[in-house]
DNA sequence: ACGCTAATGGAAACCGTTGTCAGATTCACC
DNA sequence: GGTGAATCTGACAACGGTTTCCATTAGCGT
């Protein structure tokens, strides 16, 4: 039986045929998919993990670019792509437990999260995107610190000093406001703490005083938060000349913010983003670009084309600062029509 | 053992302890997902079925809604969503049958695609989304000629009688070019094969003689595509007085066309679309909204929460027309500034 | 001390497939 | 007619859990 249907080689096409059109009288619907993976120990999936709310998944177009790209992977290898059930509030660890896959791509969880947690006790292999390393497991991601390092000097060198700067969610709980330095340096999400760090590396050395730089913290992702982020942010400190995000999402809620309150980009404020999406692309925003698709690409290729489990890999993905026209040096307040 | 990892209750605590102490000890990695799937049969995930270039399912945002809701309705069950690996081309069934899940959802795929009735063939239940009706077997969908036929009543009193229309891929094979109206009653996407047909009826009994009305058609689902259509329209037809779009998208790129080659919207040329997605709101498109989100939503309940395997359900969701700023009267030609 | 009941631990059957292996059958060819 | 190869058949043991069922034991009352 189990010959008709996976090796037509072994017998002959009038067995086949015979064995075929009985099964089919019988009413056998073919072989069972679980039994034959539990017999093969082959589940033909991966699993995705991304402790987000779903939200924010599949409205950010960076982590649909990811997304798309590791289905891509997928495709080509023939394996099922399955997302896995976990919700950033409930603790349902069991999901990961139930999962029938033959290994785990992991994107943007916060470090502690016990999802994650639940993965790395499954004896299958990992990769994970966007994440802190771990010992022995594959990572693939950009380098988040020079890039937002491109940025930081892009903004230095057009002579900006009075920043502000508007985040995505630094841990699993809600904080919809300005940021403590703890909380800055003790956050969960790998991504937000480096680009952070960063920033704080960049302008310190270009003499500013990172204390008195105002970060503000956004729990969703959309582009209303960043609005309201901004206008948060552009309420206590009206004399910030450029708002630096660390999504480009958040920056379009910031142009979005800007404009409601008859400030001109980017003459009166500049505007960063970060991710370099189309719709980020299309309206000119200075940003970072990173190739989301490659990353869900490459991660996929990682966890199936793992012929050599030798060395664990760490795959560095190349970014690249696009200037728009979001950027433009401050306003010289200080040095009037005389100056310079 | 079973009993230690699952029901806590129903042996001493002392013998649990025991017992969970000493399979970490061997290094047990917790029972396996696929076993115990075969033997509950429950396989704790549902399959997804889109036999489409991830391309296009990814970067649509009216795809990406579906794929959003249905995915919030599998992580309020905690179940798994398990995307079938099923490139246009590769005509590779088996993937179906491999999918270790208790039922599928299938979204706009051709209705003669193979996977489809690999589908079928499967004893799962099954709920199929933008489909034809298929016997026994549950539906949800927009009423697609009712909102169409808004799109069009609207045109039509607006004074519309020389228009076009671009489309989607109307069947595997590509063709990107004007569609005979044969292909256009023989498209094998039911979504696009309903529109069209509701805008013959409805422009037929405005007088509107239908065999004469260019329909151009798209494989990608691009604005660029959009765009070389519109481009492609108006170079043979340059008398259109309004682009009907049947998709939000395409209907983008048609707007990019008109601006290139000056054409001013409405005054010049009334565009429509289709769907009802955000960017579309955000620049005003005129439109029919559709509650994408809730598809998938729906399409999800139905398959999860069907305690009730009673008689097969159909679900028709409402739709919006939404008049935006891109439609208004054709310019009088006929009748300049002094007719009345 | 005895018998009954309830609680508990352990053994075995089962889920549906794949892979192997021995034995039976067919067929061709010498 | 005998031999060998090729092909087919049928049985059976995993895969790793869950579930049922039975045997054992403990607890309790008389």
């Amino acid at each position: 039986m189990s010959n008709a249907y996976n090796r037509p080689d072994q017998l002959s096409p009038e067995l086949r045929r015979r064995v075929l059109e009985t099964a089919r009288r019988l009413g056998y619907p073919g072989p069972d998919p679980v039994a034959r993976s539990l017999r093969t120990r082959k589940a033909g999936a991966v699993g995705l993990l991304l402790t987000e709310n779903l939200s924010y998944a599949f409205r950010d177009p960076a982590a649909v670019g990811v997304l798309e790209g590791l289905a891509l992977a997928c495709e080509d290898a023939g394996v099922g792509l399955h997302l896995v059930p976990a919700s950033p509030g409930r603790e349902d660890v069991a999901a990961v437990h139930r999962a029938g896959v033959d290994g785990f791509v992991v994107y943007s969880v916060p470090d502690d999260d016990p999802h994650l947690a639940a993965v790395l006790e499954r004896p299958v292999p990992t990769v994970i995107i966007d994440q802190p390393s771990l010992e022995g497991i594959d990572r693939v991601g950009p380098d988040d610190a020079a890039a937002v390092g491109k940025i930081a000097e892009h903004l230095v060198t057009l002579g900006h000093r009075q920043v502000g700067v508007i985040c995505m969610r630094l841990a699993r709980e809600r904080n919809d406001d300005f940021v403590s330095p703890a909380r800055q340096s003790g956050a969960h999400f790998h991504v937000q703490r480096t680009r952070l760090e960063a920033l704080a590396v960049a302008f310190s050395a270009a003499g500013v005083d990172w204390a008195g730089v105002p970060v503000v913290e956004r729990f969703d992702h959309t582009v209303d938060d960043g609005a309201s982020a901004a206008r948060q942010l552009l309420d206590a400190y009206p004399q910030i000349t450029a708002v630096i995000c660390t999504s480009d999402i958040l920056a379009l809620g910031a142009m979005a913010e800007a404009e409601r309150r008859g400030l001109r980009v980017p003459q009166d404020l500049t505007v960063t983003g970060f991710d370099g999406i189309a719709e980020a692309e299309r309206i000119g925003l200075t940003t970072v670009h990173q190739p989301v698709l490659e990353k869900g690409k490459t991660a996929g290729r990682l966890l199936l084309g793992s012929a050599e489990r030798s060395a664990p890999k760490v795959i560095t993905l190349p970014t690249e600062l696009r200037v728009g026209r979001t950027s433009a040096p401050p306003r010289t307040v200080e040095e009037p029509w005389f100056g310079g």
